[in-house]
DNA sequence: GTCTATAGAGTGATAGAC
DNA sequence: GTCTATCACTCTATAGAC
């Protein structure tokens, strides 16, 4: 429609660098230089496309939220929504930028006064929101283990996934999914 | 004995600091400049007693190391261990510096180059491996669930302790210690 | 759109006075 | 032990040529 047909292929371009280079060094250890130089530009070329460098974060989080609800099998629920979860970390080590990307800057928005701190407080309000939902209905399925609260599974997904993250970027040889899948049988009736 | 008596208040005085400062703005966020003055020191003042910013991030770890062999109840075992960590995480949450420093740090090391890469990486090994032996113990007392595998809930443990820091430092409000014991009690026979 | 040049501030570290 | 002054470097961002 009256958006520009051509001529973001540039800006993709640094969206997947930057993405790439916040993951391996966090958003205050990648430099704009840094970031053009491997996009093939000067720092001011790629000020020209994102004239902040708190604007490229917002825009490479927004990205790869368009990118999850894309991949999110839209109809799953339930233990089918949960074993569609281990898949996805399964994947994810496959993409090691996205885990550092997600990993680096959760733990670094912590900062009340991080440019990406808001959208990470909402962010985890939401997916353990979903998550919880998806025990809430394996309970409707009668197939979570009596006694098991969904809400406190729900939040303790989340942390798990997190924190398996973080074993895995210092150690590619942890399995993420592996663990995760352990975990959820666990927890089914 | 052959130590300096006196003469490391300063000193102390600056480690104290600077593991705030490291966990409330990572290493790379805080400045050498910013820890001085919440000594009331200028930054060659501080430079004296620790002569490079990578020396003092590692003296900062050390007198961690130091601090938790000395509160780890030395003899407990199997479910008082483990029981044991869960009141630790909720004695965590009265320290937010503490919960800070490590949950920064462990996703900022992640970076080969970090200068406390190598030290995160044998930490994790070191935990997961003491973390596992309690469970391992706890199968030895008839008290862990059918079908659990020990070394998984070892790693499991730690990854659900990181995670729940995170959502912790970013809503305080989030119970960790609650969620811990919920996970304890869903994997005891 | 992309460049060179530069402003203005901040960084870790050193030299040398006191 | 702690300071002032400074070096050499990096950072984000802007001005203005092409």
């Amino acid at each position: 429609m009256g958006e520009s047909e051509r001529g973001n292929a540039t800006r993709e371009h640094i969206l997947t660098t930057a993405s790439a280079m916040f993951g391996e060094a966090g958003y205050r250890g990648a430099s704009l230089r840094d970031i053009a130089a491997r996009c093939g530009l000067t720092h001011p070329g790629l000020l020209y496309h994102f004239p902040t460098k708190a604007g490229l974060l917002e825009a490479v989080l927004q990205r790869r939220d368009e990118a999850d609800i894309r991949d999110a099998g839209p109809g799953a629920t339930g233990l089918e929504a949960l074993n569609n979860l281990v898949e996805v970390a399964r994947h994810n080590s496959k993409t090691r930028g996205l885990v550092e990307l997600f990993a680096t800057l959760s733990a670094e928005a912590t900062a009340p006064d991080h440019p990406a701190h808001a959208y990470f407080v909402a962010r985890y309000e939401r997916v353990v929101g979903e998550f919880s939902q998806h025990f809430v209905e394996l309970q409707a399925e009668g197939n979570l283990r009596e006694g098991v609260d969904p809400q406190a599974a729900g939040r303790q997904w989340v942390a798990l996934m997190d924190g398996l993250q973080i074993q895995w970027l210092l150690d590619e040889s942890v399995d993420m999914a592996g663990v995760l899948d352990a975990h959820l049988k666990s927890l089914l009736a």
